[in-house]
DNA sequence: TAGTGGTCTAGACCACTCG
DNA sequence: GAGTGGTCTAGACCACTAT
């Protein structure tokens, strides 16, 4: 059964007719996950408005997460979102793997500094401490989805810079310090992307994500790490199945 | 330390001025949670522009979830966000209590039909089931914040119809059926709220919500019942604390 | 009835991407 | 250089809320 807006007691806005006629071209079958929509202007033409309208029919579908854009490259259709758990210690590339996708990191930047602001809070950090901070950009099928922000204390981790950092930090954690995480926290928030996320992401600044702040505590029970993820909203779901404890 | 967009090597557009004046209006104290800001057409003559510019920022802020707006009510500063692990098993009511707000539950309606859709997917069930849905609204410190649907299948819940609905649902499985919730499983997903929802929520059709979908089991293993939460985004932050298993 | 946001028109220029 | 979305102007009418 196709799924459809409660049937109106008023006639459709003409923003609700152009909302349903694309969401059906997709949900159809007639275009599938990746493929780019017309461009709003050849949208306006085609259903006879102005691209004000034709935006707000997309940015509605878009926040549906039917639809997904590339900053000035234009509208492309959703693929399947990703079932993200973040309690499981599965690495990103097997969780992606596991899900017959292809996944790819790259490394943007890497720096320290001395902790402050949202790291500082998060790390629980109450003088001046040296951080690393290891800015990487995930890839699902070859589309941007995830910024993440890892952010180490120095002390702890002395020499992580040098190694490759395109893999998974967990592992290189175990093999190389013998650090097991023992207990993580984390706080899911949607927001807007900050300005280098969006950048990154090629979202338009102000564009929505979703947000996962993690802290990860080692077996000895002290805090080792934090992150900060930024996920293209469309692209995933967490779900989380746990047994009462 | 004041939380500032990036310094910006381009000379900040009109709406990225607009947007930075309430960002700070707000964060400077100067309006706090729940206060009305100036009606948009107030606003475009303040910044000397157009509504559809002033409209662009103020669903920025909302995104952010600096600032929510009523239905053709008008625009309001966001109170702060409530903090909701859903894996815990204390009450709604409670759990607002914890947090120093102020929480109501009113009953929106009741009915009994065949499982189907997302109800019958939910609950993995293959054949027609008949299913009690019950719809609630929750409000926190006066304001519609959360929409909840659950669907519980009618033989484990003889008569439940007829109780007081505006309380805790777990409590009244415990106490009248005797049933415990063993484990539970659920899905976090941003995405745009179905019509009948965004009416309850005071949301324009289209706007954004936090959906999570919750499958509870009992004691036995066997399913008990689902529930497809609605947040106003800008409402909660989901916190999950857990030790490895 | 006055005021609000929701929808809509008909354009325009700009920053950026891509070939 | 052509095409894209991002931003912006200057209006308009409508559905709905509040009083």
């Amino acid at each position: 059964m196709a799924i459809q807006t409660k049937t109106q007691t008023k006639s459709p806005t003409q923003l609700g007719k152009i909302k349903t006629s694309i969401r059906q071209q997709i949900q159809s079958g007639m275009m599938s996950g990746g493929q780019k929509l017309p461009s709003e202007r050849e949208l306006s033409t085609l259903f006879e408005t102005t691209r004000i309208t034709i935006k707000d029919a997309l940015v509605a579908l878009e926040t549906e997460g039917l639809i997904y854009r590339e900053e000035r490259r234009g509208w492309y259709v959703s693929p399947q979102r990703i079932c993200y758990n973040p309690l499981s210690r599965s690495h990103f590339h097997q969780m992606i793997r596991d899900q017959h996708r292809i996944a790819e990191t790259r490394l943007l930047n890497t720096r320290t500094e001395m902790a402050a602001g949202e790291y500082a809070a998060a790390l629980n950090i109450r003088q001046l401490t040296p951080i690393h901070i290891i800015e990487r950009l995930r890839y699902i099928d070859g589309r941007a989805v995830l910024f993440v922000e890892n952010c180490l204390m120095t002390n702890l981790f002395p020499g992580i810079l040098e190694e490759n950092l395109t893999l998974s930090l967990t592992g290189l954690f175990a093999e190389k310090y013998g650090y097991q995480t023992q207990r993580s926290r984390f706080d899911v928030i949607p927001t807007a992307a900050p300005g280098h996320v969006a950048k990154a992401l090629n979202l338009a600044e102000g564009q929505s994500v979703l947000k996962i702040c993690r802290v990860n505590y080692k077996q000895d029970g002290t805090l080792m790490d934090c992150e900060f993820e930024y996920w293209r909203p469309d692209a995933v779901m967490i779900r989380i199945d746990s047994s009462a404890e």
